[in-house]
DNA sequence: CGGTGACTTGACCAGGTTCAATACCCGTGG
DNA sequence: CCACGGGTATTGAACCTGGTCAAGTCACCG
């Protein structure tokens, strides 16, 4: 199931190349030939797309585990470029063995297909993200997608090294620069975390996935209910860290039942949109 | 190269059923096992995610030649549902035949790859649409993703009968139905196309594909630019509708060639985003 | 004919973009 | 060691787009 336990076998059984890329190296540039895919196995990318005029639209983040350049594959071309966003390691599978490999070796096959799969569902999960209204609910949204995959990857899900800068983050929400700044110390504010420049500690999680699930609602009302639920935390943080810790840990696992597998995929809030009025 | 020319031989060599959607039904539910993957073989369908609240979040649009259901192989359950717009036919490959198929057949398993491969891609298009500021933008460049798919089947890129409501679109654009409505009027009004109910024909497409460029901007200086292309595209639209045409055709297989094959991947204005400053 | 759903249009308010200024972090070089 | 500069992040203020609410039209249908 999980392409990452997969990797080191298949790239035992098959010649894949490993390739380092330094901290802000390019792998692939848009628009250029493409001769291989990768998987990552360390490090992550910011795999974005640049205008004629300049702006660059992020288009997700990729790290351990997942796959990179496989959308070049229909037309041997790349649409978008990644770029290191810190130092990293791929397996590098030329396009020219790629078939062949999955041929020669049925269980390659399948893992590809899987990480693809994998992959596919993950845009999902960036389009419920940008889908959302409000701006901390989006930025919310989007911790929660690198803390459930933190935690897929066996590390903390409360504490999380931003690799990416709010530009990018930014980009990749669909807000303005600004407006991630300001939806990071809203978030503070209530409670829920803590914020040092790049480093993001996840203090209450149940009532950050809780906040996450909103959909509409003018962002009073929401800061309202945060609020709430927020002095409801603090009572019971105040009778110990320690238990609220555990609650976090409970709703989590809940959460990853829910979801049908260890990772995250749709486990997360489920999206919301403003348009379509229910039922 | 075209998945669609693919699927006839394919369907011939293996056994897979075909099956007819009626309008308005469910291809698969969300959250339910996943059994097969399907090919569109006609008619369209919207694919969706239903919140605890109601509100459904429109993900994609996928038409003929596109691949179903695909992003249920990693966890063997829809992360999505599926929904008929128009009467539909599918083709149904089981799962547990899937990875057999493509050892058997390699020409199956190498169609599925660039069919994923190619849906990979569609969900960076989704991104960009999302990603573009103005609504009217937003809008246009959901229209020309459209064109350009109703152009790569050989159907006229400048009329277009859209399957889904206003609803599903502005839950897909992220903006409320309002706005798609009121979107719609105002790129009426510029002259690049005319819309009655759910008729879109578009009359001058590469000035709406020149707006679709569009990054940022407050709408008043774009609508004033996009004025100015308009009462330019008057002149000549005077001159002789026929040159007029002609000019579009030009154009459009321009953005074809830049592309760098016949369908439109990537050749859409490539998004744009407010958040990244240039440079 | 009343009812329902899709679509359009208007008016109002608020959240977010934009512009601008400041603070911060860090590597470089005086 | 501190000054300097560039990139990054935060914060403030003002304008404006788009969300929301509300009304109204049109088409279809029981």
């Amino acid at each position: 199931m999980d392409p990452r336990a997969e990797t080191s076998p298949a790239s035992d059984r098959v010649p894949v190349a490993s390739r380092a890329v330094k901290a802000g190296a390019t792998l692939f540039r848009q628009s250029c030939v493409a001769d291989a895919i990768y998987f990552v196995s360390m490090g992550s990318f910011k795999v974005f797309r640049t205008a004629e005029d300049g702006y660059e639209q992020v288009l997700c983040f990729v790290g351990a585990a997942e796959l990179l350049g496989y959308d070049a594959l229909c037309t041997h071309s790349h649409p978008t470029e990644a770029l290191a966003l810190e130092d990293s390691r791929v397996c590098v599978v030329p396009l020219h063995e790629l078939f062949a490999l999955g041929q020669a070796t049925p269980a390659f096959d399948r893992m590809l297909h899987l990480a693809v799969s994998r992959q596919l569902t993950r845009h999902g999960e960036v389009t419920d993200v940008m889908a959302a209204v409000a701006a901390e609910v989006r930025l919310a949204r989007f911790l929660l997608n690198l803390s459930a995959r933190m935690q897929a990857r066996g590390q903390s899900p409360r504490r999380l090294l931003l690799r990416m800068c709010r530009r990018d983050i930014a980009s990749h929400l669909g807000v303005a620069h600004e407006t991630v700044s300001r939806s990071f110390t809203a978030l503070a504010d209530l409670g829920y975390l803590q914020v040092r420049n790049r480093e993001v500690e996840i203090h209450y999680l149940p009532a950050l996935i809780e906040f996450a699930r909103s959909t509409r609602g003018s962002s009073e009302d929401l800061m309202n209910q945060a609020r709430c639920r927020a002095s409801k935390a603090d009572e019971v943080g105040t009778a110990g860290a320690m238990s609220r810790e555990s609650e976090a840990l409970v709703a989590l696992k809940a959460l990853s039942k829910e979801a049908g597998h260890g990772s995250f995929s749709g486990g997360k809030p489920a999206a919301r949109m403003r348009a379509s009025a229910g039922a």
